[in-house]
DNA sequence: TTAGGTACTCACCTTTTGGTAAGTTAGGGG
DNA sequence: CCCCTAACTTACCAAAAGGTGAGTACCTAA
């Protein structure tokens, strides 16, 4: 413990180690590591895509989930919607800033669970 | 999309941009991204720490959560648990290896939600 | 006139998740 | 003899998450 050296800091809110019940990333946490949040923000991470394409990448996924969970990460301001007044409807989602800046951290851990998956529940009792 | 460059890449596996269904990387990232997982793993990588020391870290998770939590994450090979034949009991908890390499990736997206949860809930309509 | 395409919303119901409170274990101290 | 402690386990119940299938809007094309 005392030898280790650790690759990451926790910021000095948590500098007792405690994280807060009330704590307001416990909300944010929520969204981004949601099961569906995590796999948009992540498909959003390629460019700027419809909402059908979405569907299509996100495999599983019930048209309500999608509704909710872009309305979620828009409402962080971490996804852009842009509705085109056309008909049939198109809506285009894109990564804001500030989503863009979370998927740098999001990407690595979805490729790490990707290539850590095979090994994990090989092994598994 | 075309002009902007993205910091990181999914693995070949992704290479369609499509998310499988069935894929075993959906259950780990379940896993590692569930609410109380990712706080016991951040924990952790401060070091060994003790059941009820976790449970004081993790403010809020009921014995139940804490009890599961870890078996789920031990299971999955990224926590060892490490039982002293002492009474009263005393067991330790600690990251493996594979846990330890995780948590590089997990402790920046705590610290990310940490620092953005202000402005992010501050914004929110 | 009617069907089709896209992006939703809504009501209803099932499944999953999670909390609470109690019980369990074993040995040491009073 | 009985209670204490720490780390759990279990049964039961409430809450939340999530799926299904239907409905909506609007213009275009057949």
């Amino acid at each position: 413990m005392e030898a280790q050296t650790f690759p990451a800091r926790l910021p000095a809110g948590f500098a007792d180690g405690v994280f807060p019940a009330g704590c307001p990333s416990r909300t944010v946490l929520d969204h981004i590591t949601s099961k569906w949040g995590v796999l948009i923000l992540v498909a959003l991470s390629e460019g700027e895509q419809r909402w059908s394409e979405l569907r299509r990448r996100a495999e599983g996924i019930s048209e309500k989930m999608l509704a909710q969970t872009l309305k979620t990460l828009e409402n962080d301001g971490l996804v852009h919607r842009h509705a085109r007044p056309v008909i049939p409807p198109r809506v285009d989602y894109s990564l804001t800033d500030r989503g863009y800046e979370l998927t740098a951290l999001l990407v690595p851990l979805v490729a790490w669970a990707y290539d850590n998956a095979g090994e994990i529940l090989k092994t598994r009792p």
